[in-house]
DNA sequence: ACCCATAGCGCAATCGATTGCGCTCCACCA
DNA sequence: TGGTGGAGCGCAATCGATTGCGCTATGGGT
């Protein structure tokens, strides 16, 4: 009951305390004292009853009236361990430092979330949205950046992985091991990843001389988190019969989910079957075996989205701008791939 | 450059279209209309123009006038994988079904930003803060509810877990299982759940009559998060030489790094050495071994959290107020402990 | 002694919604 | 006809900070 140390001061109450007119007092706290010519005398004794009383201008306030709100909303798939998270931490670095902070909303893949949350956003002022992972029909009257997004409409900026990279370094790297039955997990139809992966897969297949058997090309089903998915459409995959010698799974959380289907099917990795996983999640490298992935640089994701976002609100963002930010992925080689094991011939079980 | 359709209208312009007073206007779109005894006909031209043109009051000033902003502060070491943001996704549910936004920052344990972020979050006109496993100083003039933090403080409410139950479930677990050379991974300094935690441990260990080693007690060092530290202490652990055939983990990435600092050593788990972990991560389940693992419903604790938090916001908490909520903690089995092997005497290698 | 520049600061409107108070009708009753 | 009691709204203040405009000294110059 007596706790209100921190109840706040406002512009008014210093003002009066200080004989002086909110205006005078407004501008020397905004440092804007030498622009309006205010007597030194004057800007120190208003910066030490400030700092004594520690006024903090009413950021309510001051949005209603500058007309800015210094706050951007994110919209996640998710807020669990994982992709989403990874980003976020970017974001939100990248964000405090400007001064600004965010909402997030996480959709669940629900249609009227995804609907709604825009427009809830907005009615909060938020200055600019970063969407995740999830694609934003709207077109909104504050700028948008997408992380792996893969839309392409007027006026939004995409931050992406080079998939075409990603998949080269995957695919290489197996068939420099000597993997040629290759199986592929792709993502849920609903991740706007999954599509713009495969293609480049498909791609680099090709350029690398890579047959891609559709018996071993499964996809993720339901939008359950979590390495379940993958176990249950590694079954599949088991079950259909044809043999291969390494998997390439759609993120590594899925790929601890098929490893565990794999041993579960007594087969062991790396040594009969290796698998490549996607992200580098934190729990990648603890893995046993510790997983080889692709590395998502996340959070510079989320740094670069963060920072794209901020530039555009702040209208520096010089014309053309562009429609794609690239960034790169990475091998991580650890133990969850080996040396194709040699097989007289290749016909599955 | 064309795309405003989202561009509100605001409560004046919407009076004058209509000519009516604004307050009337105001009156009939928040549902106070038969309050004020509007007219049934009033009420009804109001509504369309309403949704003809897409009116939503503008949040900023409503909170202005309103004093209330409909948003809470969440406090966060760190936004990655793991703890944190499990709880986060806890709050997240449960705030924004009642309208709730909330604003999150990570300290990552600079004591500037510890101390500055309670007065930043307040000067967003916040209506509560969350402190998620950080201890928060100052007095504040909002409530305050705290997850793990074990400040017993006037006014501050805990959700904590049932400590002395976890290690009952984690020592029984390893003695009914033949150990008694137990290994313990003591939580870095700074988290709040350290002590809580170890002294819980020594209790249970009395009323179970095991002896807990000072040799077999190491701390986690450094702020670094991931696996990184639980092997540099194991390490340590294996160094001093006395012998274990168990080892009780902070938590489960902590956990994992031990497990890999075990194994270099050659050591088997859990043949040789059963491993308890904390927390119940995603991770953990996938883990090779999976690990057993003390549960931490740590979604549940966020949900409390932000619903005690709104109870409070509301005073719809009667006094006397709990100073602790408790959550109750799980023991999950899974393979990284197993029976202690036979052993003639107990001495170290 | 008078003018004028300029330093130094205040007044009051403004942002958009909310809200206490009270005004203006009109109908109805005596 | 005068009075009374709602029904139906509007006026204007308020929240706290920002900002265009303009007021009041003071000092220097002549």
């Amino acid at each position: 009951m007596t706790q209100k140390p921190l109840k706040p001061i406002t512009l008014k109450e210093l003002s009066n305390l200080l004989e002086l007119s909110q205006s005078t007092v407004s501008r020397i706290v905004n440092g804007e004292a030498d622009k309006f010519r205010i007597a030194r005398q004057t800007q120190q004794r208003v910066q030490q009853a400030a700092a004594l009383h520690g006024y903090t201008a009413n950021t309510v306030a001051r949005s209603l009236r500058k007309k800015r709100s210094y706050t951007v909303g994110v919209i996640v798939p998710e807020i669990s361990e994982g992709y989403s998270t990874a980003v976020l931490g970017g974001i939100e670095n990248e964000l405090l430092k400007y001064g600004f902070f965010y909402f997030v909303v996480s959709h669940r893949h629900r249609p009227d979330l995804l609907k709604g949350y825009p427009r809830m956003l907005l009615s909060r002022s938020v200055e600019g949205i970063i969407a995740v992972d999830t694609a934003i029909e709207e077109d909104l009257p504050v700028p948008l950046v997408s992380v792996s997004g893969h839309q392409h409409r007027e006026g939004l900026i995409n931050i992406e992985l080079d998939h075409g990279q990603a998949a080269q370094l995957a695919l290489s790297h197996l068939q420099e091991l000597g993997h040629r039955d290759i199986a592929f997990i792709k993502g849920q139809a609903f991740s706007s990843d999954t599509n713009r992966r495969w293609h480049a897969i498909v791609e680099e297949a090709k350029a690398l001389d890579i047959t891609i058997h559709p018996e071993l090309v499964v996809q993720l089903q339901g939008s359950e988190p979590g390495p379940g998915p993958g176990t249950e459409v590694t079954w599949k995959l088991l079950q259909a019969g044809r043999h291969f010698s390494a998997l390439f799974a759609f993120n590594d959380v899925t790929a601890m989910g098929a490893i565990l289907a794999l041993r579960e099917a007594g087969l062991r990795v790396p040594k009969d079957v290796s698998v490549v996983g996607f992200d580098d999640v934190l729990a990648a490298s603890t893995y046993n075996p510790p997983l080889t992935t692709i590395r998502q640089p996340l959070r510079d994701m989320g740094q670069a989205a963060a920072s794209t976002l901020l530039g555009l609100i702040a209208d520096q963002i010089p014309d053309p701008r562009p429609a794609v930010i690239t960034v790169y992925p990475k091998l991580v080689v650890r133990k969850s791939t080996a040396q194709a094991a040699m097989r007289t011939n290749g016909k599955g079980d």
